[in-house]
DNA sequence: TATTATTTTTAGATTAGTCTAAAAATAATT
DNA sequence: AATTATTTTTAGACTAATCTAAAAATAATA
C-alpha cells in the first residue's frame, strides 16, 4: 500500500467522521471546520485526494471516500483505538489524556506493529471510550446502545461509552465514580429541566443533567 | 519546549551522531552522506537550525551541537531506544526488525509519554542492541567494553553490544545462537585471516571472521 | 606558489500545504 | 424570478524542504 502523509490520513479522518454521522456527501465548509483550515485549503486538498483515487470528488458537490480512503481511514481509526488501549492499560494514563498522543500515534506506519499491538492488547473490541475498535479487515463490531437519556424511570442499564470526548467531561464522569461498565438505573426524570435522578452501582446517587445523559450511552438490561 | 519538525530532529540526530564518533564539528558533505541528502540542502537546513539556537554554525567552518541541540538530540536517542526495547520485551519483535519503527516513533512528541514508557519498561540502561539508553536528564551509563577482536587467547567475556546494526549482521548472529549476553572465550586467533575460533556459552564452538570479531562489542571478565 | 581538486555555499526552481481576497456557483428569501 | 446570502472555487502569495547547476571558498598537490 501507497504511504500518505499525515496531513491526508487527517483530512481522510475528517472526512470519514462527517459522512459518518451525516451519512451524506461531505461538504467542504464542514471539512474545513473539522481541520480548523480554511475552505480555500480543504479544495486544493481534495483535488489531490481524488487524483490519488481517495475520494469521489466533483465540484460543488460534496466528498465521499472511495472504497480505498474508506479502507485507509478504517485502518487509522483502529490504529488509533488500539493506541488508546495501550496509552490506557499498559501506561495507566487516564481516559481524558489518551487523545492527543493516539492522534500522533495514529500516523506510525507499520502493519505488522498493528497487529502484534492488537495482539498484545488482547485484541480488544472497543477502546477506553466505548468506541468499537474495527479489526484487521475493517470490520466494525455493533452493539445496542442508547442515549442514557432515553431511558425511562425505573429502567436500568451499564453505560458503555461517551459520546462527548472532551477531557472536561471525561474529567466530571471520573469525580462522580462514573466509568465504562458502570451499571445503573433511572429513579426519577424532572420535566423541569429533563435532568434524571440516577442510581449508580457504587457512588450512590446523582443528579445528571440534560447534557451529560445525552452525552453517555447505555446499554439496556 | 519548542517543537521542531521531524526533518530538523533528524538533522540533529545525524550531527549528534557524526561528533559522537568524530568527536570534532561535523561537515556538511557527512551530514549530507547521514541524511541521504545534497550537500546544498544541508546548508539551508544548518543556517535554520543555527538561526533557531540548536547548533554552533559559521560558513565552511562545520558544525556542532548547542546546549539546547544536544539535548534535544540526546531525548530523540532516549525515546528511540525505549521504543527499541517496547518493541522487542513486549511485542517481541526480533533486534533486526525494530530499528524502523523506532525511527517514527522517536518523534512522538509528549514528554510524559517517554517517562511513562520507561517506567512501564522498568528503567532499562541499555537497548536490545546493547547501545545505553540516557535518563531523563541525558546522561547516558558507560560500560567498560572492547571489541571482540581485542581479546587475546584464552580470554573470557559476555557479549554486551553490537557495533555493525544492519539486519544482516543481526540475523547472522541469531542463526549463531549469538545474543547479548553470551559469554565466550577466546580458543584460537588465526593470523592467516585473523579470525578467531571462540568458545560460545550454550552453542559450542565457532569460527568469527575478522569483520564479525570487530563489530562486536565484550565485557571482560 | 600556482594550479587542481574538493567542499561548501548561493541561485533559482519545485512540491506540499497553507493563507487571504476575489470570483463563481449554488441555495435561500423576498 | 430577481435579489441576497452562503458556499465553494480560483488566483496569487508564502514557508519548509527539497533539487540541480554554478560560483566561491578551502584544501591538496605539483
Amino acid at each position: 500500500m501507497e504511504n500518505f502523509s499525515q496531513t491526508e490520513e487527517n483530512y481522510l479522518k475528517a472526512i470519514f467522521k462527517l459522512s459518518e454521522k451525516e451519512d451524506k456527501p461531505a461538504s467542504t465548509n464542514a471539512i474545513a471546520g473539522e481541520m480548523s483550515t480554511s475552505a480555500a485549503s480543504v479544495t486544493d486538498m481534495l483535488r489531490r485526494l481524488a487524483e490519488k483515487g481517495l475520494i469521489h470528488y466533483e465540484k460543488y458537490k460534496g466528498v465521499a471516500l472511495t472504497e480505498k480512503g474508506n479502507k485507509l481511514a478504517t485502518g487509522l481509526i483502529r490504529k488509533h483505538r488500539l493506541w488508546e488501549v495501550f496509552l490506557l492499560e499498559k501506561l495507566r494514563f487516564s481516559w481524558d489524556e489518551v487523545h492527543e498522543m493516539a492522534e500522533q500515534l495514529e500516523h506510525i506506519q507499520s502493519p505488522e506493529l498493528v497487529e502484534r499491538l492488537d495482539d498484545y492488547l488482547g485484541r480488544p473490541k472497543f477502546d477506553p471510550h466505548g468506541d468499537p475498535i474495527p479489526d484487521a479487515k475493517g470490520n466494525f463490531t455493533f452493539r445496542k446502545q442508547v442515549f442514557l437519556s432515553s431511558l425511562l424511570p425505573n429502567e436500568a442499564g451499564a453505560v458503555v461509552g461517551v459520546n462527548d470526548h472532551s477531557p472536561a467531561f471525561l474529567q466530571y464522569l471520573d469525580r462522580i465514580g462514573l466509568k465504562l461498565g458502570t451499571q445503573l438505573r433511572i429513579a426519577e426524570r424532572f420535566d423541569y429541566d429533563e435532568s434524571l435522578r440516577v442510581l449508580l452501582e457504587d457512588s450512590g446517587e446523582q443528579i445528571l443533567s440534560k447534557k451529560v445523559s445525552q452525552n453517555l450511552f447505555v446499554q439496556k438490561f
